[in-house]
DNA sequence: ATCTCGAACCAATTCGCGAATGGTATCTGT
DNA sequence: ACAGATACCATTCGCGAATTGGTTCGAGAT
């Protein structure tokens, strides 16, 4: 009865996230926006600064809203920040999870290669692999492995894909090699990926991208199959 | 002749690095500290700051040291800053490239999706597309949307490949969206994804890699088309 | 008793402005 | 022609004030 009649009092709450919801839907804001602080945004709503953060507490709850001291509210979900966390991603990732990801990424990353590379990139391209047939020690050669890889993904002329790539050469440096057994610390050079390498260059000088991508897909295929038969021996 | 007899202006610019390099070698600093103000230290050593600049250009040239415009001259190689910084990269980044980018990670990340999805993934994905389908404001279809293409990611069960699909969703967030001419900013619902969105949804519950990875590269390829339609007109 | 409102306060963040800094142009004198 | 001095520019830093979400407390209403 009396509860009718009252309608100040009676579902303030309810009244708060009612009208907050329509002001969202009238004023069209954008992914990522900042809506205004609670202080004006209670008074132009009429509403309380404690039912109203009620409500945005509802909406950041369904995941509509997130909010920062000294920041603001905001559209949206909250933008992740340990998602690029090299430390925490290395140690969720086994070598096997890694060489899934490489033969993902890079076999795509060479074909764009193909098509974009400029004859800078090419002469880099020529002189890293010069450079891990005169290595001697495998420490150098590594180095310049890592070099040509990195180069043939620049040759792709995409700063979006470059940043993946180094995020993933980042991984890939702090990854826990756990092995079964002993592995020699002193490896030898890795004299199978010489032709490879050679594939995939001349692929590439030849602007051809699908044998580009092939290339880099067979290459990493035997580098991943080495490494799972030094890693696994049983499987 | 003459040259012999004024040292003063005879070799002034060597005079000036030599004595650069003289403080250099007193002063102890360690790497990656900041020396002196050029305006300082030009006082200091008695020599004009455009042959201090000279000596300084030398040294940067020769990878010494380097400098940044109001931060300070410093001991060693300049910091690398382009490595998976998403402000950086999204600035550098157009919305073109991103599209590449995408096409290159996700139709694999679905591919491994339909390979290692559970029964809980499958659920979480057909919610997704449930909410997608129910939503009346374009702004809460763009966040289920956003949420699908994720849970797609995580079904791959990869933390490698979520920490890089991450990056790539953090880069498309932050990625300015120039736009030639005014483009709607309510935009209308995207109905022409429904049957993409259902063709990856049932390649993925058939476990049925390949189709999966090319419905989403047919999805990924119509968006950025439409996409370009509207950046582009004319192209 | 319980809830709401207002006010005050807290800690984190942003903003604004002046100073500092490397880079550049210009004029002067030799 | 070249060094020196000066002024000016664009970027960055430092610091204090203002802003903002989060919290507490007490008065007042129901």
């Amino acid at each position: 009865m009396t509860i009718e009649i009252e309608p100040e009092t009676r579902t303030r709450n309810h009244d708060a996230a009612a009208r907050l919801r329509a002001y969202l839907a009238d004023s069209n804001l954008e992914l990522n926006s900042r809506l205004p602080p609670e202080r004006t945004l209670s008074r132009q709503l009429g509403v309380s600064r404690s039912l109203l953060r009620r409500a945005l507490a509802e909406l950041e709850a369904a995941g509509q809203i997130w909010r920062h001291v000294g920041r603001g509210t905001f559209i949206g979900s909250r933008p992740l920040e340990s998602a690029s966390d090299i430390d925490y991603v290395s140690s969720h990732t086994t070598p096997r999870e890694l060489m899934e990801a490489r033969l993902l990424i890079e076999p795509g990353l060479t074909r764009l290669a193909a098509s974009h590379a400029t004859n800078a990139d090419i002469r880099e391209l020529e002189h890293c692999i010069r450079k891990t047939k005169s290595a001697t020690d495998w420490r150098i050669y590594e180095i310049w492995d890592i070099n040509l890889h990195r180069t043939i993904a620049a040759a792709a002329h995409n700063t979006c894909l470059m940043a993946l790539f180094d995020t993933l050469n980042a991984v890939k440096r702090s990854v826990v090699w756990t092995r079964p057994r002993e592995v020699p610390l002193a490896r030898k050079l890795d004299h199978h990926s010489f032709p490879e390498h050679d594939a995939i260059f001349s692929a590439i000088i030849e602007r051809d991208p699908a044998r580009a991508e092939a290339a880099m897909r067979r290459h990493l295929g035997s580098v991943r199959d080495r490494l799972m038969k030094v890693m696994e021996p049983g499987a």
